[in-house]
DNA sequence: TGGCTATTTGGCCATAATGCCAAACAGATC
DNA sequence: GATCTGTTTGGCATTATGGCCAAATAGCCA
């Protein structure tokens, strides 16, 4: 019953926790919106810029965002764009 | 631009962190099919009653299930049956 | 009441997540 | 090369999570 199920909840429950933390959300809103560096979100957050960054390469573990360096900043997209329809529930 | 929005992005982390667990996973897509005993659960679960009744009272506190005590046993369904539409994303 | 079943709660331990600082790294420019 | 800006990584302290066992609680029935 549960085991069988057991790889795909893995899978799922990880972006769910990926996406489980209010700074992270935020990003996400942010990407609905286009790319952004990380120095931008770092500014609207108001966190330090290394835990912005650890928040960002969360969600690009879990697949949800990629990442384009260009010059010597960093920006960020989203990888599957209706990832938040689900609030509309 | 963040703390404006902290309140409602903690709320919306909560669900997400609520859900973000392979066997609460589980547990909403088994109540998506009708209501479950505790005991039903755990068996499909095959973990301890006591873990199981902890990913409930996860989820009731979070406003995702809610129970119904009939008899000695005790019954949970879903509170927004859409809960799961989003992986279809 | 006593015993039985179903569920919740408390305690404990191991593990993971969060956030900061400091240090490392990368790219641009001089 | 040196330096500046932007980003990531490592380390650490604090706090939260997950799971089991044991104990408490609740409802049923004899």
């Amino acid at each position: 019953m549960y085991h069988k199920r057991k790889t795909i909840l893995d899978a799922r429950a990880k972006v769910l926790k990926a996406m489980a933390h209010p700074s992270r959300l935020f990003i996400l809103e942010e990407l609905e919106q286009g790319e952004r560096c990380v120095c931008d979100l770092t500014e609207m957050i108001g966190a330090d810029v290394s835990t912005v960054s650890k928040h960002l390469s969360v969600l690009k573990q879990a697949g949800i965002v990629i990442d384009d360096k260009r010059g010597n900043q960093v920006f960020y997209q989203l990888r599957v764009p209706c990832i938040l329809n689900f609030f509309d529930c």
